[in-house]
DNA sequence: GCCCGCATGTAAGTGGTTACATGATTTG
DNA sequence: CAAATCATGTAACCACTTACATGCGGGC
């Protein structure tokens, strides 16, 4: 249940509808847990209708109408008792794993473009995440002290410029890998 | 289906009973996928009744009997298949990190303790890592040279063991900020 | 005229977890 | 005598994805 989580911590840092929930959880909070609109939709419904969120239903001229989302008093509750309560370590969840230990049943050398096309994508990743971290946390505009808010954004943020370095090095270790067993013959 | 594949893979290295790939979802292959034994069993019918694994029902004494599974034609020819298909760049599921930002809204010393127990998990992870890679790639007992399985399995094992460090050090950075957070007054 | 963005939703299916159930043998 | 290990399974539920559906307004 961390998507409803997830979402009391958006709507905490700013109010808004189910759409823009699914905007935000292509980028920022989406960083570290995604969403579909359909999901947020549904799990909007419940939350509302559990009293934990409050809706205002928003008019508006030249675009649909849409409800706005907000967090009331039982709903910070609740975030507050999870935030108590211990989670445990996730496992790993890794697709492309499963696929190397895969290719010594097969020629190990058909991975190589896809993790090329992988390392790329952590790669505009990375920069992404390094750009984001100039203009909110370290460049010349950020507000100076920042609160303990973004103080907090700001260290889950460089975790994920910490992964996506890690994984870019790492790839390129799977790719020398690869490449050299490319070179003798195959097996199995 | 991802766990289809993982099993495939697993049973490719050595065929072996539900049971037995239960216990290896829960260390080796299991370090970068999971399951449960319910969902194991479920799939494996599945994956026998689509023709994709051959059953031998193996009576034994003094324990009970097993089913054990093995990867025939058809299951090696999917998992060939899966290889040379693309699959999209996972996006993370960190729980944590959400707990980190939703900190903003109550104490941040609340999490210190939390924090504090996954870093350890992690550590301990770190040595159980270390200690695999020193058994069977690295140590003086492990063969000579490695076998292109075996170079895929120690590159995968790399990618666990450089995520558990990279994670540790992060850990650490959120303790320091945490802690940090701590000595100046609240908010919100 | 078409596609994109805004905005919300239904329906069907898959994947995964939790709880419950059974029963023999081995270990402390 | 209790607990753990081996071994397999059912049932109910929850989480999540994919496909489909609608409709307005603005830009190329």
């Amino acid at each position: 249940m961390a998507l409803e989580h997830a979402i009391l911590v958006s709507l905490l840092e700013k109010p808004g509808s189910g759409y823009e929930l699914a905007r935000r959880f292509e980028r920022s909070i989406g960083y570290f847990w995604t969403a579909t609109h359909q999901q947020i939709y549904r799990v909007l419904r419940r939350m509302e209708s559990e009293g934990l969120l409050a809706v205002r239903e928003l008019s508006q001229q030249s675009r649909p109408d849409k409800k706005v989302y907000s967090v009331v008093g039982p709903g910070r509750a609740a975030l507050s008792q999870w935030l108590h309560e211990s989670i445990q370590p996730e496992s790993m969840r890794h697709e492309l794993a499963v696929k190397i230990r895969g290719a010594a049943f097969d020629d190990p050398s058909v991975l190589i473009r896809e993790v090329e096309r992988h390392r790329q994508v952590h790669i505009d990743r990375l920069a992404h995440y390094l750009a984001g971290e100039l203009r909110d946390f370290t460049g010349p505009a950020a507000p100076t002290p920042l609160d303990a808010g973004q103080e907090l954004q700001h260290v889950v943020l460089r975790g994920g410029i910490a992964y996506e370095r890690m994984t870019i090095a790492w790839l390129d270790d799977v790719l020398a890998t690869l490449r050299r067993l490319g070179t003798s013959p195959p097996h199995v």
